[in-house]
Parts: structure tokens; sequence; C-alpha cells
DNA sequence: ACGCTATCGTAC
DNA sequence: GACGTACGATAGCGTT
């Protein structure tokens, strides 16, 4: 048997997919129209499950024009522009395939008729079966013994080879270029010979073989045929010129190229569960439990509900301690009295070692206790300190903490499935248990707000409640384990999950248990302080504006600042006037309450958000505040800081830097910043290669600096602290994709200047453009970007005709690799210092990450070689071309920096 | 009383 | 509309 090669015709499906439902639309939950979406994949759907082929590639048309425009310009010139709703649903199916890994195939100057000749015909000469699956009848002139249509009719698809076209069009494929020749393609604008129409091409092709045959012995034809014939002569052999399929591109088409592999449908479940198409999700996971079916494995049991256990006796314990060591993989998971781990204490244990199956170990139940907890403890302690065995949970920092405060060491966590599914797609903003059954099992949770009424605990609740709600929690856990570890090893994404993720998940545990130690006194002195200048500010601006008013309601300021004080707004937000700090600093040239408000916005921000806050997060026992450094919280795979953010605590103002102050180091140690320099930038250097800024780094000046004399084109030593300052702006802008508007507005210079530089920086810089233009290039490609450490993000919008959508996605898909592959080495570096400290005994504790810096609170004995350890490790994490650098300081407190 | 959105501001 | 990634406070409005 031959391997079959699918030749899709990608938007032939779309446009028939989009019309057949145009009277009564398929819409996601957003409203937007997606029928093609939908009827695109309900037939590649069953396609494949029909036919099963080994090979498959969606041709598509390139936008025009094409060769045959340029030979013709009527071409199709009769054709309306596709309705928007529709263009809109392209990028959709194209992201769709792309996170199968289904490959699409395009070529500017030629349409997909064209490709799809040229890939059968190839496809032929190296062995395979080609099946171009199109409504076209042009395409019936590529069918032969080895390449059949398949042609949607009434229905289903009619595989249709030779004979079939003899059938169906009373010539054979060979004749079919001249037999459309003669009679035209009104939907093409293709004139062929007017008043021929298909009984009497049929007829005269019968007769003569061939078009020029025709013409040859035009004398035998009747009199209205000659003079029909002789006078469409020129549109006859013009047509036939543009129905003819063109195999340039042959050579370029490699069809074992479009191997599907292991395609796993099951992908696409999330997808269409998001966009409202339960049944396509349904068809899908009914294609893939009846394959399972086949391979004598239980039907699919993904959404329907386990079969759990309550153990009550340490002999039941001992028999899924046993199971567990025997299947070396489990899914644990805790229940606790306390939403704050930091607080929260064990009051039941589930395990899972399959799918479908699981335990609940009960502590305290409905306030009774039943197993002894030292006796579980043991147990615990037992399967979680054993190496050979590999621990499963789902967001496992926080039963890791959990258990590290009774007393539990866990050393052989494996598998966490929240930051699976996020490594998966770090595009969501929810990896809870809960949405996450609903989406890719479609397995509807038991809700936690169900089974526990408010104000009461875990432990109040009657065992026979708690109990399914707990083990399905294992269950669930291992069933994603299941899914994800698949994912992972099908997208690559392997090496940046067992080997970063997942090990950081402890390191992160550890950092968040030891926390940091804040000085509440002199915060709460400060507050006192602010509190004071606070009224003050408030008294004034309320006597200068002759009213008393809420300054924090900007809709309240908007009134005062634009109809009462009549200034000139300056910028819109969806709402109203922008009354923010930048709108304000030009405002406060015209009047004096704008400069008052932005004192008055600052010290209530230092306020509120942190002098007021952050004692209230200083922990009972521990007398420390114990942040939450969320693992799974961005896109670009940095992490993000929670309940308090230690990651955004000022610096850049003096009343801002006393906060900083406050979090010092406890008796007897000094606490240790070490700050990589320039890392984004650095990073942008050795990703783009580009030697002017490689060699700004390698020459060892500021790189800011550098930069300016660049740009402006003069030397280093006659760059002002000016001129360094709009370098600064321009190397950071330019990460972020700045606009010249944007720009011009921050340095306060004309768009015309702020557009110059821009210009001759990456007229200096040509390597980060071509670095730029390659990223966006694969973006629209493959529908994501990727890190260094080969971390990935969907980049959705990408490929979008809205120019604020497509520029902001271009945005984000070249700040993405920079952003995420710092991210990528800061994490590395956490790696190897965590391991050097557990090898050499050091008592130094990591206790805070913020994006490029590392802080350490460490013994005053162990200072100095600290900081060389750090230093070193950080810099020597990844062998660049252009040098890694740190900066360390140290000091009491974490404002003493300098 | 609670939850959501909009706006603003802090960090890297 | 116009600079990427976060979190969180307050206001204001709508729902329970």
């Amino acid at each position: 048997m031959k391997p079959k090669l699918f030749l899709i015709d990608g938007f032939s499906l779309i446009f028939r997919s989009y019309w057949a439902f145009i009277n009564n639309p398929v819409r996601n939950p957003e409203g937007q129209n997606v029928s093609a979406v939908f009827g695109f994949f309900s037939t590649f759907i069953s396609l494949l499950d029909k036919h099963k082929p080994e090979n498959l590639v969606v041709v598509l048309d390139s936008p025009v024009p094409t060769f045959r425009h340029i030979m013709y310009p009527g071409y199709k010139a009769n054709r309306d522009k596709a309705p928007d709703d529709l263009h809109d649903q392209v990028p959709l199916i194209k992201e769709f395939l792309n996170i199968l890994g289904v490959k699409t195939l395009a070529s500017e100057g030629y349409e997909a008729d064209d490709l799809m000749a040229c890939a059968a015909r190839k496809g032929t000469e190296e062995g395979f079966y080609s099946f171009i699956i199109s409504a076209d009848k042009d395409l019936m002139q590529t069918v032969t013994d080895t390449v059949h249509m398949l042609r949607p009719e009434k229905g289903e698809y009619l595989d249709i080879g030779p004979e079939q076209v003899v059938e169906k069009m009373g010539v054979r494929p060979d004749q079919i270029v001249d037999y459309l020749s003669l009679i035209g393609d009104s939907s093409d604008n293709i004139p062929g010979v007017r008043g021929i129409g298909p009984k009497t091409a049929v007829t005269l092709l019968q007769k003569f073989e061939t078009l020029d045959d025709i013409y040859n012995n035009i004398n035998s034809c009747t009199k209205g045929q000659v003079q029909k014939l002789s006078e469409n002569r020129d549109n006859a052999y013009l047509s036939k010129k543009l129905i003819v399929l063109n195999y340039e591109k042959e050579k370029e088409i490699d069809p074992a190229a479009y191997n599907l592999g292991n395609l796993d449908l099951t992908l696409l479940i999330p997808l269409f569960q998001k966009h409202g198409m339960n049944r396509l999700a349904g068809r899908v996971q009914k294609i893939v439990g009846i394959d399972k079916d086949n391979n004598e494995e239980p039907v699919d049991s993904n959404s329907s509900k386990g079969v759990y256990s309550t153990v009550f006796t340490l002999s039941k314990l001992d028999e899924w301690v046993a199971l567990i060591k025997k299947n070396k993989w489990f899914a644990l998971d805790i229940e606790t009295d306390n939403i704050d781990p930091m607080k929260a204490s064990p009051v039941g244990f589930s395990l899972s070692v399959s799918s479908g199956r699981a335990c609940y170990i009960p502590l305290v139940a409905d306030g009774q206790t039943y197993i002894d907890k030292d006796e579980v403890k043991m147990r615990i302690t037992d399967i979680t300190g054993d190496k050979e065995l590999k621990l499963i949970g789902h967001n496992f920092k926080y039963d890791y903490k959990v258990l590290k405060r009774w007393g539990v060491e866990v050393t052989n966590l494996a598998f966490d499935t929240m930051v699976a599914a996020w490594i998966l797609d770090t595009g969501t903003n929810n990896y809870g248990m809960d949405f996450l059954a609903d989406a890719l099992l479609n397995y509807s949770t038991i809700k936690y707000k169900d089974i526990v009424p408010k104000e009461s605990l875990f432990s109040d609740i009657d065992l026979e409640i708690a109990a399914p709600y707990a083990a399905e929690d294992a269950d669930i856990t291992y069933r994603f384990y299941e899914l994800f570890k698949k994912d992972l090893k099908l997208r690559k994404l392997e090496k940046i999950f067992y080997d970063i993720e997942m090990p950081l998940v402890s390191i992160l545990g550890d950092i968040e248990f030891s926390g940091l130690k804040l000085n509440s006194n002199s915060l709460n002195e400060f507050g006192i302080e602010l509190k004071e200048k606070l009224v003050h500010l408030q008294d004034e601006i309320y006597i200068e504006c002759g009213k008393e008013f809420n300054i924090n309601s900007t809709k309240q300021l908007q009134e005062i600042l634009f109809i009462e004080r009549k200034l000139q707004p300056v910028k819109k937000t969806k709402t109203g006037y922008s009354t923010d700090s930048s709108v304000l600093e030009i405002l406060s040239k015209e009047d004096i309450i704008p400069e008052m408000i932005l004192k008055y916005r600052m010290l209530m921000k230092l306020k509120s958000t942190y002098v007021d806050a952050l004692p209230k997060y200083v922990n009972t026992e521990t007398g420390r505040v114990h942040t939450n450094l969320n693992q799974t919280g961005t896109a670009t795979g940095r992490l993000s800081s929670r309940d308090p953010n230690l990651q955004n605590i000022p610096i850049k103002t003096d009343e801002g830097r006393r906060i900083r102050e406050s979090f010092v180091s406890k008796s007897g140690y000094t606490l240790l910043s070490a700050d990589y320099s320039q890392i984004e930038l650095v990073v942008l250097a050795h990703l783009s290669g580009d030697d002017a800024l490689k060699k700004a780094f390698i020459s060892g000046n500021d790189v800011h600096s550098e930069t300016g004399s660049l740009i402006l084109d003069k030397p280093l030593s006659e760059i002002t602290k000016d001129d360094r300052r709009i370098a600064k702006t321009i190397n950071f802008g330019v990460m972020y994709g700045m606009s010249s508007f944007r720009l011009s507005r921050d340095l306060g210079i004309p768009r015309r200047q702020a557009e110059e530089f821009i210009t001759a920086y990456f007229s200096k810089y040509n390597g980060i453009r071509s670095f730029m233009d390659k990223v966006i290039e694969e973006a629209e490609k493959t529908g994501k970007v990727s890190t260094l450490m080969g971390r990935e993000r969907f980049i959705p919008g990408i490929n979008s005709r809205n120019k604020t959508e497509k520029s902001g996605a271009e945005r984000m898909a070249v700040n993405t690799p920079i952003q995420g592959s710092a991210a990528d080495i800061v994490k590395l570096a956490m790696l190897k210092i965590t391991d050097r400290l557990k090898e050499s005994g050091l008592k130094s504790r990591m206790i805070l990450q913020v994006h490029d810096e590392l802080i350490f609170e460490v013994p005053d004995s162990e200072l100095e070689i600290l900081k060389k350890l750090v230093k070193k490790e950080m810099e020597t994490v990844v062998a660049f071309s252009i040098p890694l650098r740190t900066s360390i300081e140290t000091g009491k407190n974490w404002g003493d920096f300098h």
C-alpha cells in the first residue's frame, strides 16, 4: 500500500463552510461568526477519521496578484471581497492547525490549485497516492491513477479517479483544460468561447480530442460552431493559459515533510470548547475513544467519574503505599484548614496511581479525628522523600509548603500539572483544576464552595461529602499528568518543563517559606508622616478648588480640571479624559492644581499600596513576609509575585525608597542583592547577533552612552546626560516596539526628530531590525514565538488584518523572546545557585527574585564566599558571545544598596 | 455585601 | 491607538 498524501484546498473548504451556514451562522460565546472554522474542522476530522492519511497539508492561496492576474487583468475580477467576518476566521483556523502541528503550504504568486498539482505530481514520483480535497472542477485536469480528487457532493466526499471524470464531465482528465477553455468559467471571469456550452464542448472534444485539433479541423464543424470558434479563438487560447496549472513549484515541494506523525486530535478539544463548538469536541473524543478501544484500553474515561475509596485503617493505607511503590508515579493532594499555606495544617491526603482511581485519607472530618496523624506522617514522609518514586501534583508548591511546615521535606516532585498546563499555553490566565478539567477533560469537578460553606473549614465537612471531593483532586491530577506528559513530548517542551520549571517549584517553595523580615515599626512611623502630609495636601487642594471632592476619583477630578478650571484635555480614555501623570505634568504648566495632585497621588500610592498593606502580611509565627511567587502568572516565562507583590516595591523616588529600607536582614545576617546588568539588552545583542550592539557591550562602557554616541553620531566623550537619557529611552523603547509618537511625547521632542532617532537606531543596529523581522515572520508562520530555552508563547492576532491588533501582536512577538530568554537565564541561575548552596552546606538562603535580581539573606560570616559564588554562577549560566555581567551589593536593608 | 471593569501607578 | 510583562488600590456601577 502506498502512503496517502492529502492535499486540502484550504480556502475552497473555508468559503464553502462559511456560505453553507450563511443563514444560520455558527457563533462562539463572544458572538463571532465561526462557521468556517466549524465547517473546516468538521470536514477535516471526518476525512482523518475515514481515510487515515499518513500525510496531509493544507494548501492556501496567496494574496493577489498571481501570475494569472498579471497575464489577464480580468482574472477573477468579478469576485467580491470576502466579508470581514469570514476573513477574521482564517487566522483562527491557521492557529488551530498550528497547534495540531499540521503544515500549511502557500507560495506567493501562485494559487492553491497550482501548488496542489505540483504536490500531487511530486507525490506520484515519490510513491504516494495523492488526494486533492477541493470542489474546484479545474483540478480534474490533475487526476490520474495515482492522483484522485475528493470532491464534496450531496454531503459527502466522492472519490474521483479518471473514470469518474469521464462519467461526470464526458471527457478524460487530460482533456479537462481544453474542455474548460471552450466553455469558460463565469465565476473566475474566464471567457471561453461564447455560445459553446458543456454539451457542444463534449461533442467537439470527443470528435477531435484537443482544442488544437478542433481549430485545425474547423471546417468539419457546423456553420454556427465555425462562427463562434473563429470569433473567439483568442479568448479560447487565453482561457487555456489561465486554466492550465503551473508546475514551476514542483521541485520545491517535499511530500514527506507533510507526515502527520502521531497527530493528537485531543489538542483541538479545548479550542473547540472555547469557541462553543462542543459538538466537534465531542466528535473528537468519540474518535479518540474508539481508537483506544481498539488497543484494548478502557473506553475514554476522561469525562466519567472515578471510583474512590476512603482509607480508615493503617493496613489499607499501606496497601496504597505498596501500589505507589509498584507504579512509581503517583498523584498527591492535601486538604488543609487554611488557604494560606504558611498557616495551614493538613486535614487529609488523597492519592492516585491511575486515571479514575483514587483514595482519601482523612485525618480530621466533621470535627472528628480518623487515622492517627503521626502514623500518616510517617507514610507521607516515606513516599515524598523517596527519589525512586515520582510525585505528581497540581499547584504542588502550596502542598510543598504545607508539608514543610508540618515537618515533611518533599524531594521527589516530578510533575506539576498546573505548571505543565502553563508551559503548554502561557497565554491564558486560569490554570485552576476546575477550569482545566472542564476545558480539557470535559469533566465537571465538585466545587469547593459547593461543599464548604463560607466561614467553615474543610475539616468541618462530613466525611461522605469531603472524601469524594478530595479524592477527585488526586484523580484529576493523575489524568492531567497522562495528558500533559504526551503533549509536552509532542510539542518538544520537555526540556523547559522537566529541566527548568519542575526543579524550580520547590526552590520557589523554599524562597516563599523563608520570607523576608519587615520592620513594621519604621513603616508605621512613615505611615503617620504620610497621613499628615496627605491631609495637608488635601486641604490645600480643596482650598484652591474652592470645594471638597474625592481626589482619588478620576471622574470627579476630570470635572475639576477640564470643566471648572477649563484646562485643555491631552488624551482620552474609554470613559472620558485622562488624568494620568503624563497628562498632569503637561497641565502643570498652566495650573497649580495638577502638580498638587501628582504629589498627592504619589503619597497616596505609597501609603495605600505599601505602607499600610505590607505590615498586614507579616506572619505571626515567623514574623516575616511570605510572598507567593506565581510560576504560572506570566505569558513570557517571568515569575510574578502576589500577596504581597514584592516585585514592585518602590525604588525610584526617595520617599519610595524608604519602603525598601523597611525590608531588613535578621540579626547576624546581611542582605545580598545580585543584579544582572542590562540583561534584556544583552539578550537582544546575543539573539540578534548585531555587531554594533555586541561591540557596545564588549567595550565595557555604559551601553546607553554607547548607543547615544552611535545614533547622535558624536564621540563618547561628548555624550551628555541628556543624550544618554534619550538613548536609554530608545534602547528600552525599541525592545517594546515603541512608536515615534510615544517617543516624541516621552522625550518632549518633535515627532520628526523622534522618527529620525528611531531610523538612526535601526540603521546603526541593523542586526536588530532583521532579528525583529525574523521573529515576526516566524510568528506569522507558526503562530508562536520561542525563547532561548525553547519556551513558547502563542501570538494570537499576528495574522490579523486589523492594524491595531496586528501591530500589538508584533510588539508581543518581538518582546517575548527578549523578556522570556532573560527569564530563562535568571531561572537557570537560581537552579545553579541552589545546587551550590546545598552541596556546600552554606546557611545563606535565596529569599527573593525580582526578574533580573536575586536577593539572599547571608550570615555575616558567609558574605565574602557568597558574593563570589553568586557572581560566578550568574555570569556563567549561559555562554554568550558577550559578557553577562552582574553587580553585587550588600547591606542591612534592601534600600541600603549603593 | 459582593463582583466586575476602568483607571492609575509601582516594578523590571 | 500609539511600550512589553506583571499586581493591586480605588472608584463606580451592577447584581445578590
